[in-house]
DNA sequence: AAGTCGATATCGCCA
DNA sequence: TGGCGATGTCGACTT
């Protein structure tokens, strides 16, 4: 099912978009366009020719012809609503907890184009930070000669630990992946784990935590030799 | 300038894809498809309808009737091309640095259009962590009574802090501010910043930490009082 | 509903 | 160009 619309008056464009929102349809509306939007932030958009693309889930996105990113948006789960209203349409999505809304008012309407999509299929995707884990839980030994797994996400105080294991000395090790190079962060993130198994075991046995990854910044390097963590380098296959 | 061809042949609407290509315009295809993508990681994604958005900046984004992000996509500065080879029409988007190719391979064409947007005008956002800054400067009274700050981005070896100041007994004080309830990263972030210059002023002076933010969580509380922290409340005006 | 963390995060700024 | 941190991050999973 498909169906388009080329510079309609303003009441057809309300009616198609209308029977979009209640067919389950994805809709886009193309046309200059003021955008206001109010709830975590708020922000307002002068006039300009925009895409807007309503999705049966509730998701609304405004695109410009530039970046990746909607210039505005309203998550799925959102209540989309179409109106004219003093020579403009205007399509309203409102969602609660927390209350948000989103504005965009048309002066006109290049085209709508109201379609059911059919989709079975989800996406497969590899090369993630759960690829790494299982590359590692399958061989321990690409992290040090006699590394033993224990346990993955072992509960902290402070998180759950990606993988807790055992060197050949029989120390703890703590080990945090990563998917792709990392900065300060993962290593604060790290310690955090040490920081709070040290206080969990209340024992003074000495606890490894290793950083594995493609490869770590400067700064990331620096702060893991003053903390005295470790870093394996390890990327997930692809 | 719009241009809208429903269920063309493959050939005439590689056609009119090109010229949306060369024109600069925001080009948007709908139709049956399969989705490969390799790169930073790689993913598949078997037959079925999806929507295509060709941006004249170089993004591919491939949209499914659920959810706010796109499934497959393609960054800024990529190159697009589209071809018909073995009765399907391919549209191929490649980058470097890193090296990422996505192919979206179409078995036939509900619709295409190719519009060329015209828009002057940025988003105008209020309600950043920006905006919560330029009121702490404005009122340093509203962390404590006798807070003075003396710097903004002030850099150390771990990074800029957000504000740097004193406290009405000459105590040294950091801010780091958050626009959001805040969690255990946050806490991370303000440490290792008082580590860092504790460590750069080589000065046995205490220094106070507070995280500035609408609120905290449980364990970013447990946290911030472990590491002898602080936590003033304040919200960014919206 | 809230907390926590991963992500092909994206984006902007600055060295 | 890489490093670094903000984002109306989103999204998935757990509690």
């Amino acid at each position: 099912m498909y169906d388009v619309l080329t510079q309609p008056a303003l009441d057809s464009a309300k009616s198609k978009i209308e029977t979009g929102l209640s067919n389950a349809a994805l809709t886009t509306v193309l046309g200059p366009c003021s955008v206001d939007y109010n709830g975590r932030a708020s922000s307002t958009l002068d006039l300009g020719e925009r895409h807007v693309m309503l999705k049966p889930d509730g998701t609304t996105l405004v695109h410009t012809d530039e970046g990746q990113k909607p210039v505005n948006w309203q998550p799925p789960g959102s209540d989309q609503s179409v109106r004219v209203d003093d020579q403009e349409l205007i399509i309203e999505s409102v969602r609660t907890s927390p209350d948000e809304r989103l504005e965009v008012s048309f002066q006109s309407i290049q085209f709508v184009a109201a379609v059911t999509l059919q989709d079975t299929h989800d996406l497969d995707l590899v090369g993630t930070e759960a690829d790494l884990k299982r590359q590692i839980l399958k061989q321990p030994e690409m992290i040090e000669p006699g590394f033993t797994p224990k346990a993955t996400e072992r509960k902290t105080s402070a998180g759950a630990v990606d993988i807790f294991g055992e060197d050949a000395d029989g120390n703890i090790v703590v080990l945090e992946l990563k998917r792709r190079r990392v900065g300060p962060d993962a290593v604060g993130q790290l310690k955090r784990y040490i920081d709070a198994l040290n206080r969990d075991l209340h024992d003074d046995a000495y606890i490894r935590g290793i950083l594995v990854a493609p490869s770590v910044t400067g700064r990331a390097r620096q702060l893991l030799s003053e903390q005295g963590l470790e870093f394996v380098a390890a990327t997930p296959d692809c």
